[in-house]
DNA sequence: CTGCATGCAAACCGTTTGCATCCCC
DNA sequence: GGGGATGCAAACGGTTTGCATGCAG
């Protein structure tokens, strides 16, 4: 009924973007991206990456995690999952939870919306940021 | 173990910031509550109020929601819940759907993060963008 | 009297956009 | 040759911040 992917032509801007999201595992931020594209092409511009990264997300070629925190990042795996973000450094991964159908099931009987989709965000405290915690806390 | 509530001073600003954001079940953002509370107070500024939302949501006393979209948005109902927002028109509004702790407990166990909190946020179409939707696609 | 809170305005940061040029079909 | 894609830079919108003043304790 719908048509979710439209499909765009294949710059070489568009492919190594994704080439590069696809490297990570980071999640990386628009202007992250722009850092690593440019290595490539130093001469891309940072409306490019924008324009781009907007438009694969439309396309459903890469996913656009809007969660806490100011900036948008981008995510070559597209599979449904969700995510955790450390509170302390902003880092965000990948969570290790299976995907509750029953959520968008429950929800659909519950609203007057009809539903799109869902995200589920953690928050939380990376090891990496519970150690210096725990450093300082120890410490003072 | 922690202490969660610092506590504040309730200054005029406070107060009415929080009444206003009380009065409202459409989590309103910072400026829209700008707005409100000028009505009060036609000298307060924009940057109290962010200072002063930004305040009360560490000390729990409202809930910052951080979804998609570019503006963070307050609630003053703090009780765990989740949220919608349509795609279409960017409105909030609450989800009747009962918050599920077994996210959390399996978040916990798959993840080397110290869990925080969680948050879900569905996207789907509200009824009035749907009705304009529909008739915009038998119209044209 | 002392310090936190405020009003105001400027700065900031991430993102978007207008436009001239470029390149692919 | 024509239309979309790009690079560049300026504009934008939301948020934060520096600073002088005000006010509560």
């Amino acid at each position: 009924m719908n048509t979710p992917t439209p499909m765009i032509r294949l710059t070489t801007q568009r492919q190594i973007i994704l080439e590069e999201l696809a490297k990570v595992k980071t999640h990386p931020t628009a202007s992250e991206l722009y850092d690593m594209v440019r290595q490539r092409l130093p001469r891309i511009g940072l409306g490019t990456v924008y324009r781009n990264l907007e438009l694969m997300a439309e396309n459903g070629m890469i996913l656009k995690i809007e969660v806490g925190g100011t900036q948008k990042r981008f995510d070559a795996f597209t599979d449904p999952h969700y995510h955790i973000r450390c509170s302390a450094c902003g880092k965000v991964d990948d969570m290790e939870v299976p995907v509750i159908d029953e959520l968008v099931n429950s929800a659909a009987q519950n609203s007057p919306y009809q539903i799109l989709g869902h995200h589920v965000e953690f928050t939380g405290v990376c090891p990496r940021c519970q150690k210096k915690h725990n450093h300082a806390a120890t410490t003072h």
